[in-house]
DNA sequence: ACGGATGGTAAGATAATCTTACCGCCCTGA
DNA sequence: TCAGGGCGGTAAGATTATCTTACCATCCGT
C-alpha cells in the first residue's frame, strides 16, 4: 500500500535526498539557501523530520523538480476510462476560471441536495 | 511575487478550506478521517500551522485535488493537468447521463454567452 | 426557543524542531 | 603521513510549535 504514513514519509526523503543531488547541492548547501540548519536537511533526508508544505514548496523549486515527484504522486491525467468523462473534461476546459469556480460550487450544492436520505 | 513565504502558506490555506468545502466536509469529517483534532484542521485553514507533507498528501487525496494545485504550482501542461478540471470531471460521472446531458448544453452556453466583444 | 452541527479561538500540557556541538569518513595537497 | 577542509550523521538541552481540552458564537432545522 502507497498510502502507508512511514511508507510516504520514507519515499519523501529518499527522493529528497535523491533530487538533492542530482541537482548538485549538499546539505549545508540547501541548508543555506532555504534559511535552515544544516541537521534539518539531514533529518528531513533521514525520514526523522516533516516537511512542511512551504519547505517542500522551495525545496522542488531548487531541485528543479515537481512537488508531485517528491511526493510520489501519480501523474494521472484525467481518467481516460470514461469517455464521457473526456467529452465533459473538453468542455469544462474552454470555461474562464471564474465559470469554472461557478460550476464546480453549483456541483457540489447538487450533490449534497440530490444524495439519496440514507447517506450519513 | 508567488514564492513568498507568507503568500504560499496563505494561498495554501486558501485552497485547503476551498477544496474542503467543494469535497462537502466538515472541518470535523476532516479531521477524524486525518486522525486530527478539529483545531488543527481550522489553523491549517487559517494559515496559522504548518501542513506536512504527509498531510498535504492525505489532504489532496481525501479532497480529490492534486497537490500541485493545493500548493498553487503552475501547471506545467495546461492541458487536462489542472487539478480542479479532474475534480469537475469527477463530480460530473456521478451525475445522471440526462443530468450530464443538460449540463453540457449549458456549458456550451456559457461559453458563448460570457466570452468578450471579439469573438466571433 | 431548543438542540445539534459547525467553525473560531484560548491556555496549559505535550511533542516537535532548533541550535550547537562532536563524531567519523573521504579527499587532496603539503 | 598527516593536516586541512568539506561532507554527512547524530546527541542533548533550549526553544518553539503543535496538541488537547474547553468555551464561545453562529447558523439551521425542529
Amino acid at each position: 500500500m502507497t498510502d502507508n504514513p512511514t511508507e510516504r514519509r520514507t519515499q519523501l526523503a529518499e527522493r529528497l535526498k535523491e533530487a538533492r543531488k542530482l541537482a548538485g547541492l549538499s546539505q549545508g548547501q540547501v541548508a543555506k539557501l532555504l534559511g535552515l540548519h544544516r541537521p534539518s536537511v539531514s533529518e528531513m533526508e533521514a525520514g526523522n523530520r516533516r516537511v512542511s508544505a512551504d519547505e517542500l514548496s522551495q525545496l522542488a523549486e531548487l531541485y528543479d523538480v515537481s512537488v508531485a515527484w517528491l511526493m510520489g504522486e501519480v501523474p494521472e491525467t484525467v481518467d481516460a476510462a470514461d469517455p464521457r468523462l473526456q467529452l465533459a473534461a473538453r468542455e469544462l476546459s474552454k470555461l474562464k476560471p471564474e465559470d469554472l469556480e461557478r460550476l464546480l460550487k453549483l456541483l457540489a450544492a447538487m450533490r449534497d441536495d440530490t444524495s439519496d436520505p440514507k447517506e450519513p
